[in-house]
DNA sequence: CGTCTATTTGAATGTACTCAAAAGCGGTGG
DNA sequence: CCACCGCTTTTGAGTACATTCAAATAGACG
């Protein structure tokens, strides 16, 4: 019925969205699909984001280049997961941030106007997306208590933790950029977990 | 007409939400008014967050306690803010931060049920109520991206120069833990900054 | 196989941290 | 008005760890 749609969005939408089988099919007739290629972007810095774009396979990174021309990674997205810039969406203002696929991809897109009439169709929409919103704000705010109050052994083992995904998707210097560090340290850091493990 | 509110809070319900003066004076009888000495807390680490407060006088800090048992400070708040915990508001669950106040200030309140008859009495009230939290999303995705990626002097420097009241409202080691390192630290960097002013 | 990129290793440097102590400042009570 | 107390901020010395720059190794991909 819902073939080529992640499972883990159509559980979303079941359970937090609370969509009847019906009411998703309505939903997703709305999205259009597309497919990108690893290392193409979805958005640019400077460019206004047009989309609300949900992962239905692959992966990608937020970033933005700071004051020294650094690369800075904000965050990863995969499956179920949004990626773009909202504040631009909203805003029509040009974004700040780049979004690139890490992969080879596919999203699941609505703009303005698609989202509007989702919304519109199916009013639960709405809420939903509302609450996916919150959910990111209140992960964002935890993260940066993180980032204020960690060493980076911890942030690398809180990651390790959290996201074990990450470490079998992502290569090890865009982690680096993400925890807020150099590649050189990240591999430091590893070596010296990986010798205390062995002696332990 | 509007004793003892803060005009930052009239202006923006006038133009972020847009709501007429008649509109402005049935929102605000939905508020209940508090006031909060300093150092008083107005939620703690374990309690469910049953308001959404609106700070019409004075300052907050809130923070968490991290795994090392130190106090880490997410943000200030000031006029025209709002302060306390929304995910633990939202979800009612029990929160992980503190929100206590810096100086004797005065709190408007709106608990779930207040809230609720509010967005129905204004129903611009749940629009502007939504920005609101879009945009605190937005300001701490910037946040974040330069706690990662910034030195200690830089995040210092952007913090006076987009907050400059904080300096002469905010003790100075609550400032070290905002901007994530040791009072001393803070110190030692202010002295740096002075004497390469006082040199050039 | 060769090229390009990612990861590791090395050595030297810088800066924030810890612990400790002194100095500054504000408020209270005698 | 002054002395004292608690709290904040500054200063000092030594250490730890991330950084930089450079080079070597390892992997991926054509």
């Amino acid at each position: 019925m819902f073939e080529n749609i992640h499972p883990l969005i159509l559980s979303r939408l079941r359970t937090t969205a609370g969509l009847s089988d019906g009411e998703i099919l309505e939903a997703l007739s709305f999205f259009s699909r597309r497919f990108v290629e690893k290392k193409d972007y979805i958005l640019r810095a400077g460019e206004v984001c047009r989309f609300r774009s949900y992962i239905n396979r692959g992966c990608f990174r937020r970033y933005m280049i700071d004051d020294r021309g650094k690369e800075v990674i904000l965050n990863f997205a995969f499956e179920e997961w949004w990626i773009g810039d909202l504040d631009s969406f909203q805003n029509q203002q040009p974004s700040i941030y780049y979004a690139q696929a890490l992969e080879d991809s596919e999203i699941l897109c609505l703009d303005a106007a698609q989202l509007e009439a989702l919304c519109e169709a199916v009013p639960k929409f709405r809420v939903f997306d509302m609450k996916k919103i919150e959910n990111s704000h209140f992960a964002m705010l935890k993260r940066l208590a993180m980032m204020q109050s960690s060493t980076p052994e911890e942030k690398y083992l809180a990651l390790l933790k959290k996201y074990p995904e990450v470490f079998q998707r992502i290569p090890l210097h865009y982690i680096a950029s993400y925890l807020g560090i150099e590649p050189e340290s990240l591999s430091r850091l590893r070596g010296r977990l990986l010798s205390r493990n062995r002696k332990s």
